[in-house]
DNA sequence: TCCACTTATTAACTTAAGTAAACGTCGCGG
DNA sequence: CCGCGACGTTTACTTAAGTTAATAAGTGGA
């Protein structure tokens, strides 16, 4: 990468700040942003057909967030993203991302951590332990690849990325207690 | 995309046949490959510890598969990959590819079908599915989006790529069926 | 053609998850 | 300081899924 693309990149790269609470990315937003997480955790969430929300992945510090459905499939965004504390982000469009760096570079933060890569990586995984593991397993693997969100985020929402019921979250931690 | 690349692009394309029950892609491969199905049907899968088989995905006409573990990670394939029917591809080295065309463009094989954004697409979806929807309507989806695999594909197969068993997805087609 | 193997279904049983509601705890705001 | 509301846990109950095994149906090969 040349001095050229660095100031390119460094020009797009916008530092914002959100308190507890505050939207992040709205649904049915259309930029391209893609946000890495200097500090702090979010979520992001839709409403099912009966109105309750549903939270569908949790990020915290040095973690990638992005409108996945306005880059890859130019379509509005399907998910809401919220602080759950006060959070600081890096910002940037996309399209001067890519222009910079192309997809397969490790242009912005080193190694693995490219948008592209890193989304892919984690949604893969995903699939993986829905796949391969019990609601139990899975919970446990969620516990270790990501302490210090299962510390800091409520259990409700982390019962739902894991695709299951908080009361079946409880009870599970509680079988987890009695095994040791 | 200009005529030097796309001879570029044809000189890595070739087109392979694998008969019934031929493994296309070994566990443990690193090479960076992506298919294009031509015709046919394959799967992915891997063994769990007590040896027992675990299909992760299927794949039929107009379909993309890849040695993902190798392209982004650079890690040997976790996943054998298998022709559930005589199958034709295109196979292609990955880093040509990109050399190419670069991750975000759309060279290959038209709008929405290119490597990366199928893989993740699909990936994304199934992230969806499993968060929002109960194993039921997880069939139910599965059926709409993929009607051509399913009608080919042995249940035990289907099973495993929706997360449930065999037994589970016999009971489910019972219920659905009641209902009507 | 017939046998052996695989697969889907069904049954019986066990275990876990969904649902609804009650309870206790904690934290925040009035 | 009190009260409200949100959250996690627990209980009771219902429903569905896992497990094992038996059976039936379909398939391909000898």
């Amino acid at each position: 990468m040349n001095v050229k693309n660095l100031y390119k990149l460094l020009r797009n790269l916008n530092s914002k700040t959100f308190e507890k609470g505050d939207t992040i990315l709205m649904l049915g937003d259309k930029q391209p942003n893609v946000f890495y997480i200097r500090k702090g955790l979010v979520r992001s969430y839709r409403s099912k057909d009966n109105g309750e929300e549903v939270t569908f992945q949790l990020f915290a510090e040095k973690q990638i967030f992005a409108n996945v459905h306005a880059i890859l499939f130019h379509e509005p965004s399907k998910l809401t993203f919220e602080a759950l504390e006060k959070t600081k982000v890096y910002v940037a469009d996309f399209e001067t991302l890519h222009d910079i760096g192309g997809e397969n570079s490790e242009i912005l933060f080193g190694n693995n951590r490219f948008f592209g890569r890193q989304i892919l990586k984690q949604a893969f995984q995903r699939v993986d332990s829905f796949v391969f593991l019990s609601p139990e397993k899975r919970y446990l693997k969620y516990l270790e690849d990501h302490p210090n969100i299962v510390s800091r985020a409520p259990d409700k929402y982390i019962a739902n990325v894991l695709g299951i019921t908080p009361v079946s979250l409880s009870r599970i931690r509680n079988r987890i207690a009695k095994k040791k």
